[in-house]
DNA sequence: TCTATATTGTGAAAAATATCAGAGGAGGTA
DNA sequence: TACCTCCTCTGATATTTTTCACAATATAGA
């Protein structure tokens, strides 16, 4: 673990890339370019070369990337070799549509666990997974050793239900309220804000009509770099 | 408009700001330092006042920053103070989850409009929403002169989606789709990929532990940031 | 084998962002 | 008035991220 310091923008991009890859496994395709890859996942090529580099010289002069190759690496780089587990804090409308995602699809990620404080919620399944009691949460994380979970709550018990979850022994939360989280410092939250989303989205509409932006460029920015938290 | 050259990083920022000065206000808090500011976004002090002071001198040497003064000048520079129409595109699961989601409350944003191809849902209201044809999608934007759209269709059809948003004269685009579609430059597109962030997440939290990371600080990262694209 | 073409890997430069640190006020108190 | 404390504003610096541009090298074809 750790092959140290990819920078962060890097590793945002990971999944990107592999998403991608595995698309083209599906396809049949057996080698890709960073031209071909950039057209696809609108990063510059020289940054996604640069970003493999990071990694050791996973390509080949004149010939490009193999793509089942790349595809297993970047699949064990991304923990996907094995089942990640999640628990889902707070089922209700955003919640249950987070249940009926499906993160599972192609990726070795699922909810495995609801909790919500509704009795009528409490002890029932939705999408297969159990929903359980809010007071129950943390014996429940420790048990089932879940260590990432999802926070769709009302945003007056964010702090105690990030609370419950460090004591749980959850290392990674993402935060769909809007409240920024106090943790420990070793703990990652990612926050992905709705509303900031869209009014950034509207902000930008408004005041950089299209400055800068590269002639060709027909779209960019860092994805969900900015939906987020911890660094 | 256009004071110009606020930096992205910055406008990212703007969302969070605004919030807790509006939840200052309603608290009845006059004024406000850049370090209480920080402690509740946890964006560092010194990025704080750096982000404020390209807006111009907004605060007093000594004294911190007139919440209802500072409040009202983001409200304006976040077109806050105009209501805005947003388009619903897919009314899935996600899509119904964000029609309850009412970001209207204490926004000047709302839904106005849903699309779809699901015979059972066009011509019915949800929370107050008229889901329509994809159809007449193109018409009805231009009609109701609505410029940001929110894509919550199946990866499939999302290129060809965006296509027509681009038709009916849209300018921004919150991509819920693993997808990075292609428009005009002068479009804007931000992502938020689910399965990506929870993927980088993931990532984090296996291979940087808690490496750099300042001694007190609880959290970090770029709000947003990375949840995005379109620079 | 030779040559043309494609495409990586990476120094070096540029651009964007974040942080430090201190001069300059503002407000409050006696 | 004098003085102390608080806190902004900003030049300078550090850090992070992106992009340029080209030598190196693999493949394909003649």
């Amino acid at each position: 673990m750790a092959e140290k310091k990819i920078p962060k923008a890097t590793a945002r991009r990971l999944p990107l890339y592999y998403r991608y890859l595995r698309f083209l496994y599906e396809a049949g395709k057996e080698r890709v370019s960073s031209a071909k890859l950039s057209e696809a996942v609108k990063v510059d090529s020289a940054t996604i070369r640069r970003d493999f580099s990071y990694f050791g010289a996973l390509g080949k002069r004149g010939y490009g990337y193999d793509v089942e190759a790349l595809m297993n690496f970047f699949s064990k780089t991304l923990n996907q070799d094995r089942l990640t587990n999640v628990a889902l804090i707070g089922v209700g409308n955003l919640g249950q549509a987070l249940l009926n995602y499906n993160f599972r699809r192609n990726n070795n990620i699922r909810i495995s666990a609801g909790f919500d404080v509704k009795d009528e919620l409490i002890g029932t399944i939705h999408q297969g997974v159990p929903i359980y009691d809010i007071n129950e949460m943390v014996e429940q994380l420790e048990m089932q050793q879940i260590d990432v979970a999802i926070l769709t709550v009302p945003s007056e018990i964010a702090q105690e239900m990030a609370d419950k979850l460090v004591k749980g022994g959850v290392r990674g939360i993402m935060n769909f309220t809007p409240i920024r989280v106090t943790v420990p410092q070793e703990i990652r939250v990612h926050n992905v804000d709705l509303t900031n989303e869209l009014q950034t989205l509207i902000y930008f509409i408004n005041y950089y009509q299209d400055f800068d932006k590269k002639e060709e460029k027909e779209t960019s920015d860092n994805p969900l770099n900015d939906l987020f938290y911890n660094e």
